[in-house]
Formats: C-alpha cells, structure tokens, sequence
DNA sequence: GTCTATATGTAGATAGAC
DNA sequence: GTCTATCTACATATAGAC
C-alpha cells in the first residue's frame, strides 16, 4: 500500500495468460461475495470455492484480505470514475454549458446503461458500494475512490444555485446518489410493493427517465430561490 | 425463534431490576457496534467488553448472535413504526385527508426528532439500517421489521397519483427513504464536502424542511401528469 | 443471574514441495 | 504460479460452580 500499486509480485517479466484469467476470476468472485455480505460476509475460503482455486491462490493474486476487498473496489469504481467523467466532458463538448438536468444525466445515465448491459456484476457493484459505505471501517476507501469525482459533479451544481449554500447543493446531490444506489439495489423490492409478484418486470434502463425526473424535481424545488 | 418470544428465560416471576439494567446494556452495546461494522464487524466478546459484562451473559440475554441481532434491529423498529403510524393518524385527525407533503412529513421528521433529540443510538440506527439493507441475508428482517409499515404509506400515496403506475409512486418512496438515511449516516460527508470543516455545523432537524421539499418535488416531477 | 473455564469450530495466513 | 498441509489466533457457545 505503500508502494507504486497493489498487484501481486513485483513484475519481472509478463504475467502468463493463465495467471491474468486466475488473477481475473479471484477478483471476480471476491466481489461477487464481497457484495453479497460484506467483508465479514465472505472468508477466504468461500472466495477460493466461488473462483475455483486453492486457497493459496487468493493471498498470492490478491494479498491480505484488506488488501483484497481494496482492490476489489478500486477496480471498478476508477472504470465508473471515467464514465462519469467523459460523460461530462463530452457533453459539454457536444452541447456547451450544461443545465441542471444534464448533469444529473451525466451522473446517473453512465451507472445505470453500465448495470442494464454489463450485466450482474456491475449490480452488484451497487451493493458493494452500499457496504462500503454503511461500515465506518471504509471510509477511507470511499474518500480515495469516491470523493473525489462526486466533488466535480458538486462543482458543476454550484453555479448553477447562485444563491444556495453549497452544502445544501451537496446535500442534494448526496440524495440524488442515494436513490440511485437504491433502485439498482433494491429494484426487486420496488417492484414487489408494487405487486409485480417475483421477477423485476422491468430493465434499470426503464427507469433512469424516472430517477432523473425525481431527482431534478428534487433539484429544483429545494433550492428554489 | 419458533416461540413467543426472543427474551432469554421463560419468565416465571418479574426479572430483577439489576438484570433488566444488564440486558438493556448489552443490547445497547450492541445496537452500537453492530451499527458500525455489520453482523461480522463485532464479535460477541467486542459486546461483552463495549457492555461491561462476560461473554457469558451476551449469551444469557441476547440469545445466540443471530437472534441478539435480530432482537436489536427489531427493538427499536417497533418504536420507530409506532411513531410513523402514530403521525399518520393524528395528522389525520387534526386536518383530514392529506396531501403529498403531509404524507412525507409524518414520514421523515419523526425519525429527524427522534435522531436530533434522542441521541447518539438513534443516528447508530441508520447505520444499522444501511447495513441490513445492504447485506443479503438480512432480507427477512427487513421484510418483517420494515416493510409493512412502508406499505401503509404507499397506499396512502397512492390515490394523490391515480394516473401513476403503482411501482412509480413505490420507487419514488424508496428513493425518499434512502435520502432521508442518507441524511443521517452522511452529514458529515455532505458538510465536509461543501468545505465546513471538522463537526457537524447544524443539526438533522435543519434538514428537515430541505430534504422534504427535495422528496416533495421528485415526486411532483416524476409523476406529474 | 452471574461468572470462570473450556469445548469445538473456523478464520487468515504461510511454508515449502512441485 | 500453483497447490497441500499446517500454524496460530480468535470466534461462538455452553457446562457447571457460585
């Protein structure tokens, strides 16, 4: 952790074709498990049998368990990172200046396209984040992965809420994560109050017109003025 | 679990006051560190030490782990579904038929009041809230301990939107639900954000107006129409 | 009801053969 | 890079004295 990054060994030549897939599968079940429980949730063991390696294998690709579950999340959350951001920047290159509801859209449109197509593992990204977040333990890690790019997206609100205080801005973009976190998490249970009995009837992708509706109406009603 | 009740003997005579004193302090200790690392982050010797007790009488009071934990969530659930209910019918009461905002209000500030005046353990629930959302093999607690009051409100929500899908005015609630969470587990995140350094500069019950007109006009917004 | 001592399991991590 | 075998620590839970 103090050092250049956090693959496994110190990289003399090219790793093999086979320890990149084993690497990759580890990584892959860890979060799938990780998602699922937490990182209580999920013992060493149960990774090595949900990736189908020896135990050995998941400290030698993916270092202590800390060190494991820190991966697991930083991998991802920089691939999110750049969606967001060229969503962003893109937009703005297409469209100059954006108004309140393009940049929710920026925010939320690249999450929910990513968790429609890229299928479970992205939706059990959502999750991940949620424990992530629910456990004082990783705070740190949702500052270093985090924070950082929500405060840009916050930057880009400010001026457009000239006589709001930012942390009510921020406030509200913190809603407006929130939510969105919640339906990729608890869409089934949506869907369920709703009477809709068993399978989600519906794709994410159905329902970011909905999430961006909500949280501009949010946007706009509370910092009015 | 398959009888009456979770509570440790089958009472014969009224349990002594020192051992009501014990129980409450272990299921305090509890309610406080499974709120801030999750079912796994504490272990039933972290409780016996944080309550000042020996392991042994964790066991005696709480029961097993599963069941102490259970008994924590659901102590305070019940509190918190009376006072969600109790607002209802009294504002019921006092103005007749409500509107969209009334509904949300009797949703969202009694749980602000309870966290603004009641303390530390009141902000620990959300956590532990988050924290049983977030992890899978909790799904039945919250079924039990959450959803029916949950119902009740989107049923009252329901006739304010007769042109709405049933699950639009359910997602527009769990979108409420988890911003006001969001409020309590992250407001110092938010204030940090906007530059506030150090402690929190106001109090949840400043919140309160802000985050209601936030979910009053998402819900306008999104189901407008 | 309370506490000490302990039974039994499983966790994370690694040494060392291949 | 991979795998087997094992070390050490700590988890839950309870038996049994007081």
């Amino acid at each position: 952790m103090t050092e250049t990054d956090i693959a496994p060994p110190r990289r003399k030549r090219a790793p093999s074709k086979r320890s990149l897939e084993t690497r990759a599968r580890i990584l892959d079940a860890a979060e799938r498990l990780f998602a699922q429980g937490g990182f209580d949730g999920a013992s060493m063991r149960d990774i090595a049998v949900a990736a189908d390696v020896p135990v050995a294998l998941v400290n030698f690709h993916g270092g202590a368990k800390e060190a494991l579950f820190d991966t697991v999340v930083a991998r991802r959350a920089e691939t999110l990172a750049r969606h967001w951001l060229d969503a962003l920047e893109s937009a703005k290159a297409d469209h100059g200046p954006l108004d309140l509801r393009a940049v929710l859209d920026c925010f939320i449109r690249p999450y929910l396209n990513l968790a429609a197509t890229g299928g479970a593992q992205w939706t059990a990204y959502a999750r991940l984040i949620a424990h992530v977040s629910a456990d004082e333990r990783w705070r740190p890690i949702s500052e270093r992965c985090f924070d950082p790019t929500v405060a840009v997206f916050v930057a880009e609100l400010i001026p457009k809420f000239p006589k709001a205080e930012t942390r009510r801005i921020a406030g509200a973009f913190v809603f407006s994560i929130s939510a969105m976190l919640s339906l990729a998490t608890s869409r089934w249970r949506i869907e369920a109050m709703a009477g809709d009995s068993g399978e989600a009837t519906s794709g994410l992708d159905e329902w970011a017109d909905f999430l961006i509706d909500f949280c501009e109406g949010g946007f706009r009603a509370a910092l009015a003025g």
